[in-house]
DNA sequence: GTGAAAGCGCTAACAA
DNA sequence: TTGTTAGCGCTTTCAC
């Protein structure tokens, strides 16, 4: 059975397409008698309009795009279920596009944009991503851009983020206030202003609470675990070793717990751990994880409602604006004996 | 800036736009100088075709569907990614949609494919679909649609699962080893032939394996945790409580850890548990969760698999077709003491 | 080997 | 209030 066009609804009805076309969008144009009239033909052919005839007419496709590193992570997972939820409520449907943390994926998901596929653009940037045409290519096709979580600093357009220096400083501090004196973090990049910022945070915290003691500690992480654990274990077992850890990603949360189980060591006496993490299981591991709990829904739906304001504009273009919903330090088992 | 188009390289290199659409798309029509003359100017020019052009003149979208009922679980993640891999690599584009188990949601969405938005659909059924004309509908329009997980039985397609019902067999009767003799199921619908195929499963073993017991315990779970866990409470706070549960699904896992804890209810010793579940935390658990692991990626590749074969055809017509990829028993420690 | 022209299904000026 | 017309940017016969 072939599809039901405008066309064949003005045949049926003895009017021109374009009066069809306007009933449907309930124009005041049209008589109330023909709106009627349509509405019932319409539905009663089941009526479902070409999904990109108007949108190359209209040179708008009431679709957005989520450019992101991965879905296999707690606050990402959350961030889409936030974006789904405004989209879905706005009428917009959502293309979504995972770059691996690959730099040459996200240059090649983000030209595809140039040309009338998607409205506007939330995303979060890959851990290599340290230089930004790609970016104002987008921007110059007049292309909203905002940016969620892993943000581009220098690129004027909104922005979304938690306070992921005061999130840092907090967590060193809680360390430290539990008795570490070595405490080392765990970073994804150096190029991310996000990375940087917690990486602020803790040193801050540091020279703060610990004026006297030995430089700072930051290891830098991959994205094989099994890399990241042999990292870890040859960290873990060095005399003067970490005796408090800060994850600055989820995921390497579980080659910490794995390796201080294989070396024996146990948390939170030996080291103590805390992990930016919406890992809803937190509460049940061994030992329960204290966690900077990002709100990642939240954040998601932020990210989609900045966008849809632009795109409800007529000039859509955004303003530099940052938004920044708060983190929360949860102390349980990692840090604190029977928390 | 306008958008270059194919009109503007025609004019420039005193062109039809047949020649510039042919010399891109590389047809044997079109002399090799010309050719390179017109590839050279595009990639000058940053030419980058409408999306939507294209897709209405070819009735041919490149892109596809995935409809899953949440995101936030590991499960679909993995199968998202799964999906996503052999997107990319086919060139197709991904729109994402959720039901968030709601049946009326899932009738919505699929409504909307039935005009050239996609040329394909990827999808898991809600815990409420009990009922599929939606579904037919789509599959007059001879849009191929393929189920993983979630499959709907009485549908002529493609269905990509699990082993089900030996998992869940194989998981009860790992209770039954383990010394449980009141083993509880947890499920979350009575219409989804997964969940079904996970009961007969927990049935059959019960019968073969215990044959003098009392009858089965399924207990039905829903959307919000906090439900969950009264309704947990309740039954474990019972005499003759179970003394061994299967989760059917990831997300009990927290309320059946959370409601132990509460009563004071030791895994394994007082209650063995074992979930089907792709939590990568599971071994990090307190205790390390027993898991029935589900291929989730390798599902998520096979439906995109599947689709991309019925796409490349003419025909595209999905014949009835069930792969079946195994899950495995992870045997832990909230089954066995230590393990 | 290249071009002219029709048209995918819809919308938006402009007429009537 | 309704119709005519001219595209949106591209592909695809069919001429030449």
């Amino acid at each position: 059975m072939d599809n039901i066009t405008l066309k064949m609804l003005a045949k049926e009805l003895n009017l021109s397409t374009a009066a069809i076309s306007k009933a449907l969008r309930d124009s005041h144009e049209i008589s109330f008698e023909t709106k009627r009239r349509v509405q019932e033909l319409a539905t009663r052919l089941n009526y479902i309009p070409n999904a990109y005839a108007g949108s190359l007419r209209r040179k708008k496709s009431k679709t957005i795009a989520v450019v992101l590193p991965e879905v296999a992570d707690s606050f990402f997972s959350l961030a889409i279920n936030g974006i789904e939820a405004v989209a879905e409520e706005k009428g917009y449907h959502v293309l979504i596009y995972l770059t691996h943390e690959h730099f040459d994926r996200e240059q090649a998901i983000l030209k595809n944009f140039q040309n009338g596929r998607v409205d506007g653009v939330l995303m979060s940037l890959t851990a290599e991503t340290d230089s930004y045409q790609h970016i104002c290519d987008l921007s110059s096709k007049q292309i909203p851009l905002v940016f969620f979580d892993r943000i581009c600093e220098v690129k004027d357009t909104a922005k979304i983020t938690t306070n992921d220096f005061e999130s840092s400083y907090l967590a060193t501090k809680h360390l430290i206030d539990c008795g570490c004196r070595r405490v080392a973090i765990l970073s994804i990049s150096n190029h991310l202003s996000i990375s940087n910022k917690r990486l602020e945070g803790y040193e801050q915290a540091l020279k703060a609470h610990l004026p006297d003691q030995p430089p700072v500690n930051v290891v830098f992480c991959g994205n094989d675990p099994d890399t990241n654990s042999l990292f870890l274990k040859k960290i873990m077992g060095e005399e003067e070793r970490p005796d408090g850890i800060i994850a600055t990603v989820e995921k390497l949360t579980t080659s910490i717990y794995l390796t201080c189980k294989e070396l024996a060591l146990s948390i939170p006496e030996d080291v103590k751990v805390v992990s930016f993490s919406n890992n809803s299981s937190a509460p049940i591991l061994n030992p329960s994880l204290t966690t900077i709990t990002q709100p990642a829904f939240e954040m998601g739906r932020a990210a989609a409602n900045t966008l849809f304001k632009a795109l409800e504009k007529k000039n859509g273009i955004l303003m530099n604006e940052n938004l920044v919903i708060p983190s929360e330090l949860i102390v349980r088992g990692s840090t604190v004996a029977g928390a």
